[in-house]
DNA sequence: GTTTTTT
DNA sequence: AAAAAACAACGCCGC
DNA sequence: GCGGCG
């Protein structure tokens, strides 16, 4: 045997080997991303495998925001919204207008952004085949620090209530933080000043029948002792957490759909955490978003009042954007 | 996490 | 070859 | 236009 043969190489030696989950090599797998949890790349890599028929019907073939932590939830992260060089094919970039944006249509989708460092999706409420019309409407009720989670749990409520009235249906969600997201699915007809009218009109109300409690301005002065009615999520290119997503946050909490009926003073938003949602998931018969797609109704006209008249069947996104629009 | 530049 | 640096979003609100 | 905000 040549001495100068290298007894140990690169070939087998102590150099983690990259692994692959969903046909995605992992770089780094046994890279801990969330400290207190021990919750490495591979772990979050077979979370989104577990999750995915769950989280993709509201995360695949939308435009996304990215939260990406390549060196885990306790170090710096940054946002990211176009392709970067070393994208994985499995993630697709897109043309929405005149940006460039990314997507995911599968589990692979989902595995490869694990492996790109990413931690937190926040997808479009529209579709990349519908892109200047909203699908879903997200209210996120943000409560300042000295308020506390009954509060959060009437107000998501009250929203609910508001848009029944309106001939919307609720859906409720955790944010991984403090708040509560109601999101109302849709049919894509209205455009996205329509939605972001409607929005405000609601938080507006909110605010106004109880000033004590709600705000609808996003100033940290402005919201002590109150609820933050945010309804900035529904405008062009803005995004809310995606159901099932992670947040970069401490205990690796989940944003995660609820039935009403879980909306209880026992509930602890802290305890769904990616070590505790799949099993959650597994263990149910019964989908707590179920019913979310056929419960889409069109935006209405109006909130209440200030209806604006309009040609009824005008199209909806004059689409300012997008050089080209085929222009009718 | 990847790519490019510097030592 | 190893280390360091650069890069990775954006729109709305109020002033 | 700039800071605050998510």
């Amino acid at each position: 045997m040549p001495p100068s043969a290298p007894a140990t190489s690169k070939r087998g030696s102590a150099k983690a080997a990259t692994e692959r989950v969903a046909g995605i090599a992992l770089t780094h797998p046994d890279r801990v991303l969330w400290e207190g949890q021990g919750i490495t790349k591979r772990d979050l890599a077979r979370y989104h495998e577990a999750v995915a028929g769950h989280l993709l019907p509201h995360a695949a073939n939308r435009p996304l925001t990215l939260v990406r932590c390549p060196g885990g939830s306790g170090t710096s992260c940054f946002f990211a919204k176009h392709p970067w060089a070393g994208l994985d094919p499995a993630v697709e970039a897109v043309r929405v207008g005149d940006d460039e944006a990314v997507a995911v249509r599968d589990p692979a989708g989902l595995v490869a952004l694990v492996q790109a460092g990413v931690l937190e999706i926040h997808p479009w409420g529209a579709t990349l085949a519908d892109p200047e019309r909203p699908d879903r409407l997200v209210i996120d009720l943000d409560p300042a620090e000295d308020v506390g989670f009954d509060a959060v749990r009437a107000a998501a409520l009250e929203v609910r209530g508001r848009l029944e009235a309106a001939g919307l249906v609720g859906f409720l969600k955790t944010t991984g933080g403090k708040g509560l997201h109601v999101v109302a699915p849709l049919v894509p007809r209205a455009g996205w000043e329509e939605a972001r009218a409607f929005a405000a009109a609601l938080a507006g109300s909110m605010e106004h029948d109880a000033p004590s409690r709600f705000t609808h301005a996003s100033r940290k002065a402005e919201r002590t002792g109150r609820i933050f009615v945010d309804y900035l999520r529904n405008t062009r290119g803005a995004t809310a957490v995606a159901p099932y997503s992670p947040r970069a946050r401490p205990g690796a909490p989940v944003a995660t759909p609820l039935a009403w009926d879980e909306l209880t003073p026992g509930l602890r938003p802290g305890d769904l955490t990616v070590a505790t949602v799949p099993a959650r998931l597994a263990g149910s018969t019964r989908d707590p978003w179920e019913g979310f797609a056929a419960a889409a109704r069109p935006l209405p006209t109006s909130l209440e009042r200030g209806a604006t008249p309009r040609s009824s069947r005008s199209p909806p996104p004059p689409a300012s954007r997008g050089g080209a629009s085929r222009g009718a």
